[in-house]
RNA sequence: GGAGAGAUGGCAGAGUGGUCGAAUGCGGCGGUCUCGAAAACCGUUAUCCUGCUAUCGCGGGAUCGGGGGUUCGAAUCCCCCUCUCUCCGCCA
């Protein structure tokens, strides 16, 4: 959520950047700032008659102790219409309000400068690419061939059990998965990221704190009858820890990492082209979440984008860094990069790690603030977050990349993790 | 799931209709004292909205788990919801 004040003081620079996102904000600015200005209005007079009444209300309190109950009444008498005129400005202001609210969370974030105009996918810029892509062998396999090859994971199964998109991962399938996250988990905690492990249903409120609800509860697994939702990214527990939430300056920056399963409906984009891992109901994932200072949020992005880069090639995976244009960012994000690894079979890029600053987008939804050692001053705090890594697509990467005609070799740092180093 | 008790400032804890945004203690911050520190003493110590002010700030409003109600006036009374604790039941 955008801040009212920089709407109002600036509003030309709020539609500007917002067109980098291809959002046409002019008109809901407008709206925004009617309904600002009215509501400011209201407010103004009905804090002038609730002065009022608290002034009378002293008074009668005071001629009650003296015992001037004549003069106590007819001071009662005179509040009545103040009273109605309160209740009437309320309920002038009530809509208006919650429409202002409204209104105000249909804005995305402005996109930081250095987003590149677009569209979608083929507007996103290339930062670098690493890793050598592999010359596969002969008759070399795409993964959802070699899974059922070696055995170790198993769709069919995990239809029988729930549906497309739950896969069972079987043998030394679930072992890669389990050498991943540790492998992962190991890394982020040398990096100085505090290890937590939140729950994995969230309330409402979280929801709205980290920006998928509104709107995208399309997104999300529903409970119904607790109206509880499954996380879609553990960026919702993580961040929403600090919803609320003052810190101090020196506490800053705060790095936490989790593992936690994820879930997706991802409703209507079901398709040929999410064959096997490339997209699923549940996967599992290690997200690092960051707050920071406003002034330095960007050297945190920078800090994320190093580490996620450093796990690929560790992994000795062929990468690239994508900057997203303003098209293909999320609703949320001031800056993104996506990191996507070369799926040698399938000959394409598959993304498996999505690395953002939030400014201080999410922060003010969430009420994440802290107090500014000289001054004391209390601040919006800017959030990051960035998956580190996610697991499926990496593991569909190194099935394809590392195949050979006697089997999958395993990455050098994972088979401390995994205790064997072909998968045959 | 059943019965009971409770939710107050960073923490502990008073406050059951009227100058209560809230006693007191602890903690934090500033100061006096000291070569320095401790102790002692003095002062200060929430957030949001809004008006005025270049700034320090000043004024008004709101906030005592959340929402609604009664009242001239609610932390205090009533209703609903959420959560916590104790006991019982069930259970990894």
């Amino acid at each position: 959520m955008l801040p009212i004040t920089l709407i109002r003081e600036n509003k030309e620079f709020v539609a500007e950047r917002l067109k980098i996102k291809n959002f046409q904000a002019e008109d809901i600015l407008d709206k925004i700032l009617e309904l600002d200005s009215k509501k400011r209005d209201i407010q103004t007079k009905s804090d002038a008659l609730l002065a009022e009444m608290n002034k009378i209300s002293k008074e009668i309190g005071s001629l009650m102790k003296e015992g001037k109950k004549e003069e106590a009444e007819a001071a009662k008498a005179s509040t009545y219409s103040i009273k109605d005129e309160i209740k009437e400005l309320s309920e002038q202001m009530a809509p208006i309000d919650s429409e202002l609210k409204n209104q105000l969370v249909q804005l995305p974030n402005l996109p930081h400068s250095s987003v590149p105009r677009g569209f979608g996918a083929e507007d996103n810029e290339i930062v670098r690419q690493g890793g050598e892509i592999p010359k596969l062998c002969e008759g070399a396999l795409p993964h959802w061939e070699l899974i059922k090859k070696y055995d170790i994971i198993d769709f069919d199964l995990g239809t029988k059990l729930t549906g497309a998109g739950f896969p069972v991962y079987k043998g030394k399938g679930a072992k890669l998965g389990r050498a991943l996250t540790n492998f992962f988990l190991d890394e982020g905690e040398k990096a100085g990221y505090l290890e937590v492990m939140p729950p994995i249903i969230v309330n409402e409120d979280s929801g709205f704190g980290t920006g998928q609800l509104p709107d995208k509860e399309g997104q999300m697994y529903h409970i119904e009858l607790d109206n509880f939702y499954l996380i879609p990214t553990a960026e919702v527990p993580v961040t929403n820890i600090y919803r609320d939430v003052i810190l101090n300056e020196e506490d800053l920056p705060i790095k936490n990492m989790a593992y936690t399963p994820c879930f997706r409906r991802e409703a209507g984009s079901w398709g040929a082209h999410v064959r096997g891992l490339n997209r699923l109901h549940q996967f599992d994932k290690v997200e690092i979440v960051r707050i920071s200072r406003p002034d330095n949020s960007y050297e945190s992005l920078d800090e994320m984008v190093a580490h996620v880069e450093g796990l690929i090639q560790k992994l000795e995976l062929p990468y690239r860094v994508v900057r997203l244009c303003g098209g293909d960012m999320s609703f949320t994000s001031a800056l993104t990069y996506d990191f996507e690894v070369w799926s040698a079979a399938q000959s394409r890029w598959l993304e498996v790690s999505s690395t953002s600053n939030f400014e201080s987008f999410q922060a003010n939804r969430l009420k994440c603030r802290f107090r500014e050692k000289a001054g004391k001053q209390v601040r919006l705090a800017h959030t990051l977050n960035g998956s580190a890594l996610a697991l499926p697509r990496i593991v569909a990467a190194i099935l394809e990349n590392n195949q050979t005609p006697n089997g999958i070799r395993v990455p050098k740092v994972l088979v401390p993790f995994t205790g064997f180093n072909i998968i045959d």
